[in-house]
DNA sequence: CATTGTGAGTTCCCTCAGGGAACCCCAAAT
DNA sequence: ATTTGGGGTTCCCTGAGGGAACTCACAATG
């Protein structure tokens, strides 16, 4: 819906939110993440309408986020996600770490991530890419960058 | 346009949208994180209508991600972040590196993080909580646990 | 050959949410 | 008594989402 256009604002959140901003996008991603590739696999699962998902599967198609590979002589196709969208994959990973802590209630978590590098049950942890300590609201100064809107000061 | 309720869904990714998923709300949460928290100040720089802020503040306070407090003997109120709204800012700020990487082009970052433990601009990483190495998309096999749906599979 | 099946969309109508602008209420300040 | 200003409401209009039916291209089947 989203008449007002967030990827011309000098925000890199608007402009992330201009690519999976959109109801929906979110989960058709995660959908195809976990290897839900194809049209009719994602609409059943989500119970999204059809006339949407072709919108939005277009539209991560169109920023680069999904590419569509047929993978048959007939007009059939999947979606598979791009190194950019493999990596906006980390949004929806914090987000379940978010949703799991205050949201889960009593069942607990709906899923468990296994790492492969150590082989345990782990939750996703934000750490300063400079020092490697904890990195959170709280922990920093935001400051403009090279980037920053002229005047009315926005916010990154 | 009689949304459909991903609150109920058992995924934390939808679960999480429920919360700030509606168009805008991670923009208003952002306009809070950094000082702008009344009515005036967040509608002028988002230019967000009236109506729909006044819906979207609702909901992020029933909600429990921010609290409204009055701040004068007139009706005047601000906007604060709860725990669970700072800790709902991670999400935000991997969307900007995200952003950042992906989308800020020529000019660069709109904006920069200073880290306070360290005093150095850095970004923000995802490591696992387990071992501490990188976690990502990748790095991961997903599982059910305990608050899995009883059986249409489900991911997150 | 005609029929059926299937994945991947299109098309249509209906309702409801977002945009925009005007309006309202309350408590200072003048 | 009137103005000002923050914090909303109310109104109408447009357009996006829901839902279901329809289409299209090809393959397999009888």
């Amino acid at each position: 819906m989203q008449r007002t256009n967030f990827g011309d604002m000098a925000c890199s959140i608007a402009r992330t939110l201009d690519v999976i901003g959109e109801p929906w996008s979110p989960l058709v991603l995660r959908d195809i993440w976990v290897g839900m590739n194809r049209f009719d696999q994602i609409q059943a699962d989500l119970g999204i309408s059809r006339k949407v998902l072709t919108e939005r599967l277009g539209h991560l198609v169109e920023h680069g986020v999904l590419e569509k590979h047929a993978y048959d002589n007939r007009p059939r196709y999947e979606y598979v996600l791009t190194e950019k969208g493999r990596e906006l994959v980390d949004v929806l990973m914090v987000m379940v770490g978010w949703g799991d802590k205050w949201l889960a209630g009593e069942a607990g978590p709906p899923v468990l991530y296994r790492h492969h590098a150590c082989g345990e049950i782990g939750r996703v942890d934000l750490r300063c890419s400079h020092c490697g300590e904890p990195m959170h609201a709280d922990d920093i100064d935001v400051q403009p960058g090279p980037g920053a809107a002229p005047e009315p000061a926005s916010a990154g």
